[in-house]
DNA sequence: CAGAATCCTCGACGATACTG
DNA sequence: CAGTATCGTCGAGGATTCTG
């Protein structure tokens, strides 16, 4: 099973990886998915508290991604039934497995934006 | 400067946290840059061949989004001007940069597609 | 092979106003 | 506060055909 030509994983295994790859992007794409796990995995709880958190945001949306992240377990959702109405978002241990990923798109977004400044 | 109830970070940290996230999924948005990356830096040279690799994705969108990857040095276009007209792709510095990020949304579909099957 | 040209759809996203 | 309801746009993405 030597090849020591190729670097490549096989081809099976890149296919697999593709797929991969491409299912999460279905799972978090779109522009606020992560922004939105990410804040609320920052302890932010309320709605507007969220809302504001992430820039440019509007309430349309912010309620329609929270609405269907709860359905997928990816968040929770407790209302807490007192004078004013209180509603508390929280994450999920399935919420917590976006870490790495937030973790690492952060962090390229930081060192993205030094270098844009460093070339002017 | 101790703030023993709050786990967090400081607002101001926050704040440049999701800008920086956004940047980010600003840049690789979209379908396709990351799935066409990581087929570069896996050693696909020629367009069939990273459309081959591709599920699901046209000759329009790949046409375009190398164009505009070429334009943002992701990648770097070559001709070779032989009898049957031949191109190459190949990745950049800058390309392996989205490694870690591609790695890690690699890790979780995989992680993801395990959950989906024990659960039925 | 490596694309360009066309035409089209549809849903993500935005703006604004309103409600309990 | 925590949303819902409407209306509207626009561009990402798809399907197909054609070219050197």
């Amino acid at each position: 099973m030597k090849d020591t030509e190729n670097i490549l994983s096989n081809p099976r295994d890149q296919a697999e990886e593709v797929r991969a790859l491409q299912d999460t992007i279905y799972v978090i794409g779109g522009k606020w998915r992560l922004p939105i796990i990410n804040s609320i995995c920052n302890g932010n709880k309320r709605f507007r508290e969220i809302e504001r958190s992430i820039p440019g945001i509007t309430t349309r949306m912010l309620s329609r991604e929270l609405k269907e992240m709860e359905l997928n377990k990816i968040i929770k959702r407790t209302v807490y039934p007192d004078s004013p109405v209180l509603v508390a978002y929280e994450s999920t241990e399935y919420c917590t497995t976006f870490g790495n990923i937030i973790l690492e798109m952060i962090k390229w977004g930081i060192e993205h934006r030094k270098m844009i400044i460093d070339k002017d």
